[in-house]
Formats: C-alpha cells, structure tokens, sequence
RNA sequence: GGCCCCAUCGUCUAGGUAGGCCUAGGACACCGGGUUUUCAACCCGGCAACAGGGGUUCGAAUCCCCUUGGGGCUACCA
C-alpha cells in the first residue's frame, strides 16, 4: 500500500506552497487508494505557535484534503505531534551512539561560525568531520556538569557515494565528503528534522516522500541515517519550487514587503491611527517601516484594511478571503507543476485522483500568475454545482464578516444565479452589499454620480424613473424591464441612460446586478425612497 | 566560494524516457473586432517560444558536451 504524509512544521498560516506540497501528497495516495498521515514537525520549540497547528489543520480540510492518520482523528502509528515522541528518538540515538554511529560534541555557536569563517575564506564548503578520538561517556558527564551545551552528530559514512534514485529528478549522485556530521540532537534534547523525519517516517510506513526541491540536498543525509538504523528508503520526489509573480520566491514575507511600500508611498497618513487599526504601538509601526521588526499577520492585515491596500495573498486562507473556491485552489496548484498531459486543464478533484500521476510532475520552477488563477475561479463558480456554490458563498461571507450574511438561502442563491460570470467571491459580494444599506445612507462612488446624475440629465432622468416605479403596482423583473425599455424608447434614447441613473440611486456605483434584479429585490419601497433620497441630495448639490 | 537542480510563447505548459507525425499544440495574459442595461461573462480574429555554441545523426525542441542564465542548499529552521 501506498502511504504519503503532510508534514508541516507549526510556525504559522498555510501556506500556499505548503498546500501544493500537501496536495501533491494527498493525490498521490487517494489515487492509489493508499493512506494520506498528517505529522505535524514541532520540534522547533523556539519558532512553534500554539495555534498555528490548528490553523493549517483548518486550512487543509477548506481545501478538501483529509488525512487518513494524525491529530484530531488519531491512528495507530500516534502521536503524531514529534514533540509527543521524543522518547522514540532517543531509543533511536541511543542505538547510534552505541554502535559508534553518532557522537557527542560541545562546541559553542561560536566555535562553529569561526570554522565556517575559515572554511569560507579558503573557498571551501564548510563540512564538520569527527574528531579522531570520540568523548567519552565521561567527557560527556564532565560537559554537562561544566554547563556546556551538548549536541548529538551522526558520522557520514565516507566509504561510498550515496545516489538517490528520484521520481522527478532521476539519478543524482552526492560526494560524502562534501556532507557534514549533521546534528541529530539538539542541546535541548530535541531530535533535529533530519533525524525526527527519518524516524517517523519508517514507524508510520511511509512508502513516498513527495517535498520541495529544497530537500533535495538533505536526501542523502536522510539516507544515510535510514541506511545506519536498518531502515527502507522510500521512494522520493523533489518538487519545483513555486516562485511570485511580484518577483522573488513566493513568501510569507511579501505581504509585509507590500503593506511597508504602501505606507511609505501614502504621505498624509496618521501613523498614530494606523499602528492602533494593528493593534500595535507607535513605536512597533515605526520599527516596522524601519524594517527592523515585522508585526504578526493578523496586525499586517488590519492595517492594509485600514489605508485600503489589497496585499497579494499568499496563505491558503488570503485566498479564501478574497472569495476563491477551494476547487480552484486545489485544481490551480495541481497545475503549477503538473499536468494530465491533454489539453485539459479545468478539472474537479475527483479528476484530478483519477489521473495524478508523479511521474509526469515537471522539473523546473514555476511561476504564480494570479491573473491565470482568477480565470479559473471563473470558471470554477461556472462549473461548481448550486449546491456547493451557495456553502462556499455563506463560509465566505462569514470569514470577512459581511453584512450580505444576513440574506436568507433563497435570497443568496438568487444572488449567485444574477451574478453569474463573476470572478470571485469578493466581486459577488461587493456588488450585493447595497440591498443591506440604509436607504439614506447609501455610500456613493463621486466618479459614478458626476458621471452618471450630475452630467446631462441624469438626475431629470432618475426622477421620471421614480414616477413610472411609483405607478408599478408590482415591482416584477418583468415590470420593471417593461417600464425601463418603453422609457428609453420615448426618449429615444439607449436602455443605459435611463438604467444607469436607477443603479447610482439604490446602489451608489455604476457597478452592480442586473438593474431589474437589483430593483425587484430592493423592493418598491426601498428603491423609492432611495431615489427621491438621491434626488434630494444631488439636487441640493448643484443647486 | 562549494555542492545540487533546472532551461519551449510574457506566464502555466504539450512534445523530450522509443530523434522524423513540430512550417512546435493548448490555456492564461495581451491586442483588434462583435454582443451588451453597468461590471463581468460570452463569440470571432491576431501577436508570440525550442537561451547560445559545439557535436552525434540522412535527420535534433528531443541524445551528448561546453557557455550563459535562473533556482535551491550551504543552521542546535523545517
């Protein structure tokens, strides 16, 4: 059987290489009918956040992908927190040293820079070789009492080069010479990621390793190690690596990048006000633009909301926030790297089980284009079933908090069905929230009302509309059509000079539904009296 | 610096493992036109690539070498 695991390590949000990794996992074991185990790698007890688990756990299952195995559903190979199994490792390290496989040390940190320092200046890699005579049990005894900090290395065998056999990559093969004695044991007793990994996955049975290219210089250290224990080599694939389309790797750290340029480029900004919109003190937010310090995520985003800057999204949930589908996400990052080899590229998941496969993953770096994932989403909101479509619309306008939340299932699904051929989420939910408005306080966009009631006869326009409204008895789409269309034929005119007025009235942009869809589901009422509201105000206006 | 990976339109890619079917296909973006009550959506058309240089071969995008360019790693992070 197959087996393929998830293991992140909990320092934050999921991020959308993350996913890819995750998702490449999972489609590899769901189409063999295999396991898919999350493992979560915390073993890094200075960069671990409590909730960050939780979230990337909260950010798979949005995405669809579950796991056969690990926290919250448990399995027979648990713990799968790494923090939970350190007396696993130790069983582990134990038998290394033992066999003289693995050793103590107790260099200082800055013992070791000095020798990368050296190793540098003689244009050399720096390699950590073992000493010729090993401490003992009691020079260790005698370290520890000393206070020294103490590690655990494990000895590279240096007798033969080591090849790793790569899905992707093919055969590449690596000098022993050219790879350190890598630490296994840290001074707080923690197993390293290169020594947990191994470990855990010969214990869990993992039969692949799919990961990022960045791995691809650890594999035979990880082999190595599985060689020294006993253990199976699984069958590895390294990933291209996902790189922006704002330049750069696509990292967490472009969100702040962008937020800082924003805020340098605004002149008249109340510095005070902001750092209180992030929840931080003034003193941070100057930090910050000094580039000394990066405010968390949550704060990052306040601020952007509050100078109204879109920074580009990079977490799984930034892309849920601005209204994409899970579909799309799931069917965008199999394409980065990836194909079906036809030429079709829009598919559901369940296609996509079908016919993953790792041998056709691609070789080189791929780029993220946003404007090829809008397109998707396009056609993910045409594709998704009325169903689905009505449960991601509610879970969206849920997580940014709309006021369009309060619609009924009836009205939502209306909303979706006029609002077809929307790109987004977002786009749907920006051009539903003026049927939440008050009537007389509709937030008007200047450039549509100068361009659409103040011009011409816009306003005349809007109060002749408002007359045929009134003498509708029942505000029908048809009515309304009706009455609009024969308007605009007596004033020999086209549909959108009599319409556009209309939209600016009950909705304060040139920019929304189907003007009969938007009039019948205001209401008569509602509409009426933001027409004459609009009248009221813009005639005062231009006197 | 050292080690490793990669290289087809602006972008994602098909084709490369069995060299001729490739005057290199699709999608997104872009440009032009159409449709239209706004924004979208939709329809039609167009632009656009085998990084460079050497080989091997009757024949190379496809195999080999070099150059150049990009990326990764070089932590008591994962």
């Amino acid at each position: 059987m197959i087996v393929t695991r998830f293991a992140p390590s909990p320092t934050g949000y999921l991020h959308v290489g993350g996913a890819r990794t995750a998702l490449f996992n999972w489609l590899i074991a769901r189409h063999s009918g295999g396991k898919f185990i999350l493992r979560i790698e915390d073993t890094d007890t200075k960069r671990n956040t409590p909730t960050a688990a939780q979230q990337v756990m909260d950010d798979l299952r949005w995405l669809g992908i579950d796991w056969d195995e690990g926290p919250q559903i448990g399995g027979e190979n648990g713990p799968y927190y790494q923090s939970q199994r350190l007396e696993i490792y130790k069983t582990y390290i134990d038998k290394l040293i033992s066999e003289g496989k693995a050793y103590y040390c107790f260099d200082t940190s800055e013992q070791l820079a000095q020798a990368r320092k050296k190793a540098e200046a003689e244009k050399q890699n720096f390699v950590y070789r073992r000493p010729e005579v090993l401490p003992t049990e009691s020079d260790v005894k005698k370290a520890i009492s000393d206070g020294k900090s103490v590690t655990i290395r494990f000895a590279i065998p240096q007798d033969a080069p080591i090849i790793v056999e790569d899905i992707i990559r093919g055969t590449v093969t690596f000098d022993p010479a050219q790879l350190s004695d890598f630490i296994i044991c840290k001074s707080d007793g923690f197993p390293t990621y290169h020594f947990a990994v191994v470990v855990d996955d010969e214990l869990m049975a993992v039969t692949h390793v799919c990961r990022g290219q960045e791995h691809l210089m650890n594999t035979p250290c990880h082999q190595a190690l599985q060689k020294a224990l006993g253990f199976r080599i699984p069958a590895y694939a390294h990933m291209s690596v996902t790189v922006s389309d704002t330049g750069g790797k696509l990292s967490k750290r472009e969100r702040p990048k962008v937020l800082k340029t924003a805020i340098k480029a605004k002149n008249e900004i109340d510095l005070q006000k902001l750092a209180n919109a992030g929840g931080i003190s003034i003193d941070e937010l100057n930090q910050f633009l000094k580039g000394k310090i990066v405010p968390d995520m949550p704060a990052i985003d306040a601020m952007a909301d509050f100078i109204e800057v879109k920074l580009p999204e990079i977490n799984v949930v930034d892309f849920r926030k601005s209204g994409y589908l899970p579909e799309t996400m799931v069917n965008f990052l199999a394409m980065l790297g990836w194909n079906p080899g036809g030429e079709k590229e829009i598919m559901t998941t369940t296609e996509l089980i079908e016919c993953f496969d790792p041998n056709r993953l691609t070789k080189s770096n791929s780029l993220f284009d946003r404007k090829k994932l809008i397109s998707f989403n396009t056609e993910h909101i045409k594709t998704v079933s009325k169903e689905k479509l009505l449960i991601h619309f509610k879970d969206y306008l849920n997580v940014i908090g709309s006021a369009v939340s309060a619609a009924d299932d009836e009205l939502l699904s209306r909303l979706l069905r006029i609002n077809e051929g929307a790109r987004t989420l977002e786009q749907i939910e920006q051009k539903c929230r003026f049927i939440f408005f008050e009537n007389d306080n509709v937030e008007y966009d200047l450039k549509a009302v100068k361009k659409v009631l103040l011009k011409a006869d816009g306003l005349d326009m809007l109060e002749i509309v408002g007359q045929r409204l009134t003498a509708i008895e029942e505000l029908s789409e048809k009515n309304i059509e009706n009455m609009l269309r024969n308007l605009a034929e007596e004033k020999q005119v086209g549909l959108g000079k009599v319409a556009q007025p209309l939209r600016v009235a009950i909705c304060g942009n040139t920019v929304s539904p189907p003007i009969f869809d938007s009039v019948s589901i205001l209401g008569k009422d509602n509409t009426l009296k933001r027409v004459e509201f609009t009248l009221k105000k813009f005639r005062e206006q231009t006197g």
